[in-house]
RNA sequence: GGCCGAGUGGUUCAGUCGGUUAGAACGCCGGCCUGUCACGCCGGAGGUCGAGGGUUCAAGUCCCUUCUCGGUCGCCA
């Protein structure tokens, strides 16, 4: 009996003809070019081999079997009569001398064709994903995925960090997002919740003494889903640094990322260390956003002086904002619908007018505008689009022009590369729009730059609390919001200081996090971190642009799997042991 | 939760101003075809036009309600 296969379908070559072989996998199509000529193709993970059909009871044989059945076939490798260039195995084909049905495929009509998966609804791919996941142009985003956790893992552990795995049970968490919460049998009308991030292990870990913390740590968070934010669950890099700065993090990320987006990704440039910085308050102004994309070489300027007094109601007593596009040749058509796209995203209208070939200042909004002053104020020169946005919303607005046009006209944007940022000198506080009141801006974790003393000094009215930065910063590739990180905040002094500053104290940081705080009084070490969402990372280097497509298994939108029908309901029986009672009201 | 878009054979889509029997491609079934490789050619089956209601002589098309999916905003320390 011959072993269960002695080549993959992608291992065949030229030099293995007049071999006795046996290949296994899907059958993927049987070509039938006469009564008694035909090709049937193999596909197994490595690839796919042709075999030929030559007698009229292989061809019975091979007719009776549905496509996507499993299927041996035993033969002898030939060179082919008329070889195919475009697949490794396409010089040699396999005579079968015998067939096998594995494991039949019961139907003729899948609910895709396998090989145009990416075409069919969604929700037919998701529900059906084994079938989807055939797909070789499927399956190769998440053995890409597979490769580049490969490589994190291997960088990682030679930086010197160690892989520590932290509790998926574990207790809600007051801030933050929603929870995931698991009602506890033990403990009737308690609950634990599922990690929104290792955050608070991972620096327990640091004042434990392990120096250098990493995980491909799995993260829950009940919140709604985005086209690069799957719900439910994610992946990130976390990594966790003790007697550590900003500088120390950065030169691990700058040191390990590269080579792997340079390796795996779809576009072999990646910007190399020191990665560029960008104040945050920086970046809203320069490319209305805090998360540029720098492969667009568009930036915003402030223009309201140059519409002061102005009788064009939207933008009379409003703050301007203008992006120069220069060697814009895009119809006013085009240029409408473009607007029209950013009016969608940016939840408000962007305007424009631009330059023409002789430098006179035409459409839009053009006569509104002083042309001198003008030309002056944005170096225009002729055949230049600019792009306005007045009010609140002018930032966002820019934001998305910039994003929207800038691939938009030719010259603007350099697609092939990945150009990463970092976004630093984050806020610490701001004024909460409901409570109208200070709060935290981000997360209270962060270590306010300059310590105790600047709190201190805005304590005493010496410095405004709003102008307080958190040593606190996020990594930025191609536009996408890889990464938030920070140098903790270690000290309980300066802990409850914090904390003061928007109206909370000692209790309420003992509360909210009881063991952090704890052993923070013990003695910890200063310590900083980050951690880069694996799933956008993959995206990125995948270069899909739904994070679906980087996830064996995706919930879709509705944080529904589709396959396995979860969320479901569940018995009574385990609803008693549980001690909960269903209030919910019955759907449908 | 708000806004925008989509929902038509198994899949992807077209369907004009409301007007004959709702079309195409791929897939499926049958036939032909001796070198295909997105094989080709001929024929066939397959539709409650997401659901419900309304307007009309007449609705895939117009109106209302609703469901589902996607995008986006809110949200995501």
């Amino acid at each position: 009996m011959m072993q269960s296969r002695t080549h993959t379908c992608g291992e065949l070559r030229l030099a293995n003809a007049g071999e006795q072989v046996k290949i296994v996998g899907w059958m993927e199509n049987l070509r039938e070019v006469g009564a008694s000529l035909g090709f049937v193709v193999v596909r197994d993970f490595y690839g796919t081999t042709q075999v030929v059909v030559e007698t009229e009871d292989m061809m019975r044989a091979f007719k009776a079997i549905n496509k996507e059945s499993t299927i041996s076939v035993e033969g002898v490798v030939r060179e082919r009569a008329s070889k195919n260039p475009k697949l490794p195995t396409g010089d040699i084909e396999v005579v079968p001398t015998k067939v096998e049905v594995l494991g039949r495929c019961r139907y003729n009509e899948l609910p895709f064709e396998i090989n145009r998966s990416r075409e069919a609804d969604e929700s037919a791919r998701l529900k059906y994903r084994y079938l989807d996941l055939r797909n070789p142009d499927v399956k190769k985003n998440i053995i890409l995925r597979c490769n580049v956790v490969s490589a994190l893992r291997r960088a990682m552990i030679e930086h010197g960090f160690l892989e520590i795995t932290t509790p998926i049970l574990t207790v809600s968490s007051p801030e933050g997002a929603r929870d995931y919460l698991v009602p506890s049998r033990k403990h009737p009308g308690k609950f634990y919740a599922l990690p929104q991030a290792p955050q608070q292990f991972k620096q327990l870990l640091m004042t434990s003494g392990f120096d250098r913390y990493f995980q491909i740590a799995p993260c829950f968070r009940d919140e709604d889903a985005r086209g690069d934010r799957s719900p439910g669950e994610f992946y990130q890099l976390d990594m966790e640094m003790a007697f550590a700065s900003q500088e120390d993090v950065f030169a691990v990320l700058e040191d390990v990322l590269p080579p792997i987006f340079a390796e795996y990704g779809a576009y072999n440039i990646a910007s190399s260390a020191p990665f560029r910085r960008i104040a945050y308050l920086d970046a809203l102004e320069t490319y209305g956003t805090d998360k540029p994309d720098l492969r667009i070489d568009l930036t915003a300027r402030d223009v309201t002086a140059l519409f002061e007094g102005t009788e064009f109601a939207p933008f009379q007593g409003q703050t301007v904002k203008a992006v120069p596009v220069s060697g814009c040749t895009l119809t006013r058509k085009q240029i409408d619908k473009l607007l029209a796209e950013v009016e969608v995203q940016s939840g408000a209208k962007g305007y424009w007018f631009k330059t023409d070939e002789t430098g006179a200042i035409a459409g839009g909004v053009a006569k509104f505008v002083d042309a001198d002053k003008a030309k002056a104020m944005l170096d225009l020169a002729p055949n230049t689009l600019v792009l306005l946005a007045a009010g609140p919303l002018a930032v966002k607005t820019i934001g998305v022009a910039i994003k929207t046009f800038g691939p938009a006209v030719p010259g603007h944007f350099d697609k092939e590369r990945y150009e990463f940022c970092w976004i630093t000198d984050f806020p610490m506080y701001e004024i909460g729009e409901e409570s109208g009141e200070l709060e935290f801006c981000h997360n209270p974790f962060s270590m306010p730059k300059g310590g105790l003393e600047t709190l201190l000094k805005a304590e005493r009215g010496e410095i405004d609390p709003l102008s307080i930065m958190a040593d606190q910063y996020d990594l930025v590739c191609n536009g996408v919001e890889l990464s938030s990180g920070a140098v903790r905040n270690h000290d309980p002094e300066i802990m409850v200081k914090a904390f003061e500053m928007v109206r909370l104290g000692e209790e309420d940081v003992k509360k909210k996090f009881p063991a952090m705080y704890n052993a923070f009084c013990y003695g910890a070490p200063p310590h900083a971190g980050i951690a880069p969402g694996v799933d956008r990372m993959v995206m990125l280097l995948a270069g899909v642009d739904t994070i679906r497509e980087v996830i064996p298994f995706p919930l879709n939108k509705n944080a529904q799997d589709l396959m396995m029908d979860a969320p479901s309901e569940v018995t009574q029986k385990q609803l008693d042991e549980l001690h909960i009672a269903v209030t919910a009201k019955e759907e449908e």
